[in-house]
DNA sequence: GTGGGCTTGTGATCACTGTCACGATGGAAG
DNA sequence: CTTCCATCGTGACAGTGATCACAAGCCCAC
């Protein structure tokens, strides 16, 4: 581990990694960790960095080492929906890779990164001499589509834009709610704008409804904190 | 082949199927097929059958031999989102298998079917002895990946409910369409109601909208065929 | 401090589409 | 032929949320 540029600290190799047992994908064999060390290249991504766009032939995958990735597709008049924050251990643009067919969103990473690469071929290869590699790309992908499904759910079943607030907030409390006296508790990384294209509406509605919410006491903004009744959001969701 | 209930011609072994070359899971090596064959139990399913309900434990993946199915979510107010049309060929159930985790959608037979089950515990130890199963496995989850994200991008990206049905149409004429000198040709196999669970509207907006195609010349409707300009519906997405 | 960018707050307006209600159509069964 | 039930067609109406427009914060660099 050492220092590098946009203060982000490197696991120069896999096999060596302090994060690798936590993570699913990473978490190998030492015989296909050490292969994938030979095939990656490790690059360190300042925010805003732009790993693929949606549309572009695959070129390789993209692990996410450390730092979180905005998932996004947009349509031609410039709307732009975000179909998930990806975080550190995730793989991107397997699919793509496994299939030959275009990447099928952007990725933008959100904070200081660091990233693995491996070109298609060399992935292709790796899932086909490792069973292990195999596999466990077979669990990154059914999770991914696992959470597109439920970000279907939401979009295709809400009956009104609170209801999508408020699953999207029962989301984040899920993931990273941290239970409090006065609700659970997370921090608000995204503007108002960002929200928006999480749940298809628009800056204006989403400022609204944070009001509303704020007026009935469902959630307590202080600062970059957000606290969250979620008895009463989860009232809102008709699941 | 055999004539069996429902009038489905069944294929007892998947080893002689003689559709194993053009399906993409099934075309495997002889080896890992006949493994397949060992493991599988196969059933005829009238119309209408239920393969699995969203929410239940995955007992096992479901890969149809014939027929189609369709997959749906629904919400606790009764409202239901079909998510996917499922062809013959398709592998049901194993992302939840592969996670253990629920089934993230109900599958329903919409013709008399004939579909073989593989226990979950067979499929993940199939899965692990034959790495060719894997890779294709992995492919399948990768082409669900794919339709889950096209699906997001229609129900996040539209405008208007007439997008989505432009969008709909555009995805059945590239599927199954049929090139003629009145437009793209295909069948509707589906009700209004079904086509505005698709959607995710109502059964009288997709009335309404088809009417008001039907006035611009965008489609015309013989019989059960449909004829589509296809220009013109490219013209009315956004992409 | 002070200016300038990005955010957030809020009002007014209006097209769209969900909802309810009812009638028409059409195919299958008797 | 008639009955029945699923499907389709259509009107009226109200509520939601998109759009536009502008004001007010807020943070950072200079």
């Amino acid at each position: 581990m050492n220092n590098t540029p946009y203060n982000v600290d490197t696991q120069n190799h896999c096999e060596s990694c302090s994060f690798r047992s936590e993570r699913q994908f990473c978490n190998m064999g030492t015989a296909t960790v050490k292969r994938m060390d030979e095939i990656k290249f490790t690059a360190v991504y300042p925010k805003g960095s732009v790993l693929f766009v949606e549309g572009e032939q695959p070129r390789g995958v993209f692990i996410i080492c450390s730092g979180r990735a905005k998932l996004t597709t947009s349509s031609a008049e410039g709307k732009t929906l975000i179909v998930k924050i990806a975080e550190a251990g995730e793989v991107l643009g397997a699919s793509a890779g496994i299939l030959g067919t275009p990447y099928e969103v952007s990725a933008e990473m959100l904070e200081p990164s660091q990233v693995n690469f491996i070109r298609r071929e060399d992935f292709m290869a790796f899932l086909n001499s490792h069973p292990e590699a195999c596999l466990h790309t077979a669990q990154q992908l059914s999770a991914k589509y696992h959470s597109a499904q439920r970000e279907i759910r939401s979009l295709g079943l809400s009956q009104s834009t609170s209801e999508k607030l408020a699953r999207l907030f029962l989301d984040w409390s899920d993931r990273t709610g941290e239970t409090t006296a006065k609700g659970s508790r997370l921090k608000v990384l995204l503007t108002h704008e960002e929200i928006a294209q999480m749940i298809g509406t628009t800056r204006e509605t989403v400022t609204r409804l944070l009001s509303d919410f704020k007026r009935r006491k469902i959630i307590e903004v202080k600062g970059s904190s957000m606290f969250l009744q979620v008895p009463a959001l989860e009232a809102m969701v008709s699941i």
